[in-house]
DNA sequence: CATGTATATGTTTAAATTACCAAATAGGAA
DNA sequence: TTCCTATTTGGTAATTTAAACATATACATG
């Protein structure tokens, strides 16, 4: 492989990696649908805030979302939404998974 | 976040997690265009074929790709191919993501 | 100004990841 | 059968990750 190459798999990798995490996960989906702020973040997923802060963080430094800060609250947006429609090819993909495993068994 | 859609992000993530390092997505854009032998793959690649092979049982644990056998070649192809759509999305965020960064330096 | 609240950052710890090397395995070829 | 070759598996060391807690920061409000 190329070192150009290389290079660009490895952003590439970076961003995809910013989303392979549950929780990361969920706070895409749930940010295409509105922003949010860190609390009502926090208060979904149960984790402790500062938890919630860094995973934004690490969203944020892939250019997965953009912050606004608006009285004490700072409020998170989707800056990407197409990064989502990958749900529906995963989804797809673990159906499938799934069938092939339940096969194995007979 | 209940615990049935805990579980439900856990299996999507892992799914992504399995495209989320350089080497493996290489593979996965090289499987898309055709199948290929470890052999070849590890030539390509230029890292220890025992490296190469355990990235490949990742991907296959994780569903992304299929293998088979002929004469002394295991054969691996891919199983999803969906699943590398998300690539011009990453591709135009991450051009994105370099012009907003172009414009800081202003 | 002083206080309180939301968020971010630093630290620590446990667990996971990745690369290499060495060794095991499978099965084709001599 | 014996040897060779492709692949897989096991072990190890270095690095990264994610969570919690404690602390720092920013700033709105009394």
């Amino acid at each position: 492989m190329k070192e150009k190459e290389k290079l660009y798999f490895d952003e590439r990798a970076k961003m995809i990696k910013a989303m392979a995490h549950p929780t990361r996960l969920y706070i895409l989906t749930k940010l295409k649908e509105a922003e949010h702020c860190v609390c009502e973040l926090t208060e979904m997923l149960g984790f402790d805030a500062s938890t919630i802060s860094k995973h934004l963080s690490v969203l944020k430094n892939a250019g997965l979302v953009s912050d606004d800060k608006r009285g004490l609250n700072v409020y998170y947006r989707l800056e990407n939404p197409c990064i989502l429609d990958i749900l529906e090819c995963v989804d797809s993909a673990i159906r499938k998974k799934l069938k092939s495993q339940m096969n194995m068994l007979k």
